[in-house]
DNA sequence: GTTAGCACTCGTCCTTTTAGAGTGCTAAGA
DNA sequence: TCTTAGCACTCTAAAAGGACGAGTGCTAAC
């Protein structure tokens, strides 16, 4: 529903807020007035926005000052009256060219230089979160042996992950007794999800075959361990600093608390996490936010793609001024490149 | 040479610093007197003061203040004045306990959390050099098949670096011809440090037995290509965000230099390189540091080593104001745990 | 329903005032 | 000759005051 507001109580609105996105100054009837031709009075607007204020819709600092959108407006603004803002050709191409930079076939690399870019263009603080390596499929896992005790596990997702880890083998396997393991495993677990290698079934597997096959709680152990430690998720982020251009961020004690929260990966994660599961753009403006630290900003979330299957979340994060349509609009350019670059 | 100063302007001296780190306020001649017990009046108090400030030790932020120490006023102290800080047994335990985090034995990791506790010990910001790849001497190479054109090549030296990196084989290789390429290169390569392994060695053994055998042609390009990203050296960084704790960073300007320095790996490399032969601790104040953007800081950094060879730097970064032999004893424990804990 | 007019509010900026900390200097004391 | 008490002076930081201006809300006229 489109709400009861009046089609000049819209553009009003609308007015507001885009003229507050530009300018972070609170907005006054004569701005309205004359810089968005509407062609009335600033007494009318005045009297316009005193009911958008009444409805919940606009702010007032203080008495006597210009109104700024509340969380509602903006929320109205996002919903209804937001056009798309088409970037201009010379962004459009120094986006594009930024982004595909020859000679990147790391996945990591991809996403910090994406973080970097998505920072960059939007002047605002991105969070790009790395391929889920739980939710990766299991595709194949080698064993290398270094020497008389140790050895490398090498493990390979279908989202080209590959994590290695050096493991001590207590009792010493011959080259062919490793393969057979190896290619025992390999077998097994094709296929599968990191996630669903959990523990357990690495137990039913050790349970099933322990007695058959003894070397094999070598590997099993091998193998528990070097997923143990790789279920978290790294959350890569870009422009960091940003948010000390914000004049909404000129108090020190704020730029803490945000910087404190930039420190810590765990919660990154939890704020990225809940939208992933979403198929478009997910915009969180101010308390909508679950976290408490970012409350006073928007947090705008999409997710990219390998091969059609969700892999992590793409946000950006800066105080509620933002400008919507804009970030909105090289989000969107940057996980179709996303998409398309990791796809291959 | 313990430098031309009595010993009374040496306990005044001394008294100013000490105090100064302490509250971070100018030092007044009474406060001297009172506090520290000289047996003196503020009035032959001041007079010293006014000596020191004379010959460069102290400086007076305005004319009615009381006396800071000059960038030469810490020198001295670091110089002559310092007394080792013996910390408290409690605090000794805390760091032992959280450095000594079992089941910690990759590198990266254990240089992550090593400057998580060195930040937070010290309430400075701690920048930890990862090992330096290049100097790292090769151990041996693998090659392992992963489809029909495509193979991960596992890199390994002698301090426990391992790089993998998935490369295109435009031809195919037999298992055969992959183990007599990968032995040759691993007999050749053995025991040189990466920085030897240059583009021209490789191009060397290239000319040499490019007619004799032509797949080697093949491996070079791997390793060559393995090398050449690999260069670069990481820094890892702990408390960026206990500079703002500091009330010489008040300023949001400076924040924004100092945060943007963090941000670019390069720079704190460099910042971090030139000290990196020394034996010791090195400490550099203010001025004394080549990089502009720390010229109001001071930075103290050490070496770590792995089996007697050194390998990377840890440092200590914050304003002049530190808590120079607080921050040293800490340091020091620190580097002897890393050393004791990368041996292994 | 719209608009001009006007009194009123309130934050920002600038200046002035005040209080306090600390100095330098002088002159007296050891 | 060195030390110290005393005092006038300087300078900052914080509080207090005042002018300005932007913007409002209300009323009365169109």
């Amino acid at each position: 529903m489109t709400a009861g507001l009046s089609e000049r109580k819209k553009q009003i609105l609308k007015a507001v807020v885009i003229d507050y996105i530009k300018t972070a100054e609170p907005v006054g009837s004569r701005t309205v007035a004359r810089v968005y031709r509407m062609g009335l009075s600033s007494a009318t607007i005045r009297n316009e926005m005193a009911d958008l204020e009444e409805m919940g819709y606009l702010a007032q600092p203080h008495t006597s000052a210009g109104r700024i959108p509340s969380q509602l407006g903006y929320r109205y603004y996002v919903d209804y009256l937001m056009e798309k803002d088409d970037l201009s050709s010379a962004e459009e191409q120094a986006l594009t060219s930024s982004l595909s930079t020859e000679k990147m076939r790391e996945i990591e690399q991809i996403i910090v230089n994406s973080a970097k870019v998505l920072s960059a263009a939007t002047n605002q603080t991105s969070l790009i979160m790395g391929p889920q390596f739980k939710k990766s499929a299991f595709r194949q896992m080698r064993i290398l042996p270094l020497d008389e005790s140790r050895g490398l596990v090498v493990l390979i997702t279908d989202t080209g992950y590959i994590k290695n880890k050096v493991i001590d083998m207590k009792q010493h396997l011959s080259q062919a007794e490793l393969q057979q393991v190896v290619s025992y495993l390999n077998q097994k677990l094709y296929g599968l999800t990191i996630d669903q290698v959990t523990t357990s079934l690495i137990n039913e597997l050790k349970r099933d075959l322990f007695r058959r096959l003894e070397i094999l709680e070598q590997a099993f152990i091998l193998l528990e361990e070097s997923l143990k430690e790789e279920r978290q998720i790294r959350v890569f982020l870009g422009g960091t600093t940003n948010i000390l251009n914000q004049p909404e961020f000129k108090d020190v004690d704020k730029i803490r608390r945000m910087l404190n929260l930039f420190e810590q990966e765990p919660l990154l994660f939890k704020i990225l996490e809940d939208t992933s599961s979403e198929d478009d753009f997910v915009i969180r403006i101010g308390a909508e936010n679950e976290c408490d630290d970012i409350k006073e900003c928007t947090l705008i979330t999409g997710t990219y793609k390998i091969h059609d299957k969700t892999l992590g979340t793409v946000g950006v994060l800066g105080p509620t001024r933002m400008d919507y349509s804009r970030v909105i609009s090289i989000m969107r350019r940057l996980v179709d490149h996303l998409n398309h670059s990791l796809s291959s």
